[in-house]
DNA sequence: GCCAACGTTGGC
DNA sequence: GCCAACGTTGGC
């Protein structure tokens, strides 16, 4: 999941404790979170639009799926019209801290051979959430100074 | 600041 | 359904 530092920073999720991820206004992305995250599912947080774009630590799912109230929230600068509590368009998921990582920078993740293919480095790719292999779940926490199997 | 990639909108 | 125009993302 990525969120630009100045909007929601890895320091943040830290200090809240937990968050609802709120604001994500693209299908495909909704998607990930509405069909594909499950409860207790590991998140890598990544810090984008910033230098370097790094992943800063890893989440955890607690919450399954649910809609995005925002979207029908006027006052909201993630309003949407089409969105209304009996026709929901957008989801959401809440999400905890579970460990810091050492910042691994996205050079370093282009640079890693066992991280090929890897959808973030994808060319174009620009989905705000999106799935991580299990392999390359592990190679990052690694590079981080974690071991995936202690989390 | 630039720009490539991609998504959305809306006229036809 | 097509596609041009426009907006956004996000690395560089």
């Amino acid at each position: 999941m990525k969120s630009e530092p100045e909007a929601y920073p890895w320091k943040q999720l830290v200090a809240d404790g937990k968050t609802h991820w709120d604001g994500v206004r693209n299908y495909q992305a909704r998607n990930f979170m509405r069909d594909d995250m499950k409860k207790g599912d590991l998140v890598l947080f990544y810090h984008s639009n910033c230098k370097p774009p790094h992943v800063a630590g890893i989440a955890k799912i607690v919450t399954e799926g649910y809609p995005d109230f925002t979207s029908w929230d006027v006052n909201s600068k993630y309003f949407d019209d089409k969105s209304s509590i009996d026709n929901p368009r957008w989801m959401m998921v809440d999400i905890v801290p579970v460990v810091e990582l050492e910042e691994i920078s996205l050079l370093e993740i282009k640079e890693n051979p066992r991280l090929e293919g890897m959808p973030l480095i994808q060319r174009g790719q620009r989905l705000s959430v999106q799935p991580v292999g299990e392999e390359h779940f592990k190679v990052i926490c690694e590079m981080g100074g974690i071991d995936a199997n202690e989390i």
